[in-house]
DNA sequence: GCGTTATGCAAGTAAGTACTTGCACTTAGC
DNA sequence: GCTAAGTGCAAGTACTTACTTGCATAACGC
């Protein structure tokens, strides 16, 4: 009878909640939104679905205080004071924090896409943090274009840029045999076409 | 009682399910997958359920054919026989028709991103033509580069390129006000960049 | 004309699922 | 020690949804 479960009632008070962003974010990725069930979600954090509820309120309510928590926008601004001024590393350092962020957030993005057409609650809390990264990449390279080291449209640089570490990522996952192990190569390769382009001579 | 519909019983053979696949890939769009139930189906082709059924067998079934049945990959080839030769030009038309072709299936593609992870039997049907696609224009890429026009990896330019193109495509649906308007601007831009990069001078 | 086929229609089945509830228990703070 | 908060547990409710079925009817090929 003295299961593991009744020892744990009242265990940290927020750990219970933790444990259900948790699970609900590895089942998000797995199954998608309405693909993850409320049961499964209780079973796979360890809690009772009585919780859950008790807790969130709502399947939807969890769901977005998902996103909400492995949302955050915070570690982009430390990476643009290592910047040291020499526009191709700094570039690459840049699409380097863009890679490991979009590919841990890659469930989370693709979510998103696939809700935005629907009455998804989830959109601007996904896409929060990549309309205020894009901002932060065009901020820099109008700074570049002002010192001659760039030329074009901030914005569309901007994008531009983000797009091509945005399209790796997505095709990453869905060929991965094809994609190059090594993302130091990946962002060598990217950038050193971003600036220089594939034209010969 | 004289409703339309009791007219329409038995019309031409295939039109019943030409109308059930195209109410399915809107209502896909529109709602995603498990959003979509096969009452709407039937409802939005003026169709009864049960005909649904008599069709497709089953749910997923019907899905996979509204895949199959919208992801062909001809038009592609007669696209290759109307190049002539100049570089840039080449790269645009290519460009310009790989966007419409995404524009067109974006709402498939992101539904199949959506369930790579999950069973879905989608993903397949979905990502051949693409795959297609990225040999196509590798083997144009291979060709430029012997001529010694482009310099790099084929497959690597293939992907970067398409990977432009498609996280525009992915991008201007989710911030419409931000994109331009006219798609040969962007294919022009686009082109423009891959071939000669960003850095000034 | 007649059977075959495709459909409409209405009703129903079986299963899943978000969410609730009442009760017992354990732990933490006072 | 006692109260209160958080949890487990089991059962249940209300609703949705994929899929079925039996029957009537309209067109098509012969």
């Amino acid at each position: 009878m003295a299961l593991q479960q009744l020892q744990t009632a009242n265990r940290s008070p927020g750990e219970t909640r933790l444990r259900l962003l948790a699970a609900t974010r590895s089942l998000l990725a797995a199954k998608g939104r309405r693909g993850t069930t409320t049961r499964e979600i209780a079973d796979q954090a360890g809690v009772n679905e009585a919780t859950l509820f008790r807790q969130f309120g709502s399947k939807d309510a969890l769901v977005d205080a998902c996103v909400e928590h492995y949302c955050s926008t915070v570690e982009l601004q430390e990476l643009l004071a290592s910047l040291d001024g020499d526009l191709e590393r700094d570039l690459q350092r840049i699409a380097f924090a863009l890679m490991q962020r979009m590919e841990n957030v890659r469930d989370l993005i693709v979510m998103s896409l696939a809700e935005e057409n629907a009455d998804g609650t989830v959109g601007e809390a996904a896409w929060r943090a990549p309309t205020a990264i894009k901002k932060i990449v065009a901020d820099y390279m109008a700074k570049r274009i002002a010192a001659g080291e760039l030329s074009g449209n901030p914005l569309f640089l901007a994008r531009f840029f983000m797009g091509m570490v945005f399209s790796y990522v997505m095709g990453r996952k869905r060929f991965p045999e094809e994609y190059a192990a090594d993302p130091a190569a990946v962002v060598e390769f990217q950038v050193g076409l971003f600036l220089n382009g594939a034209r010969k001579g």
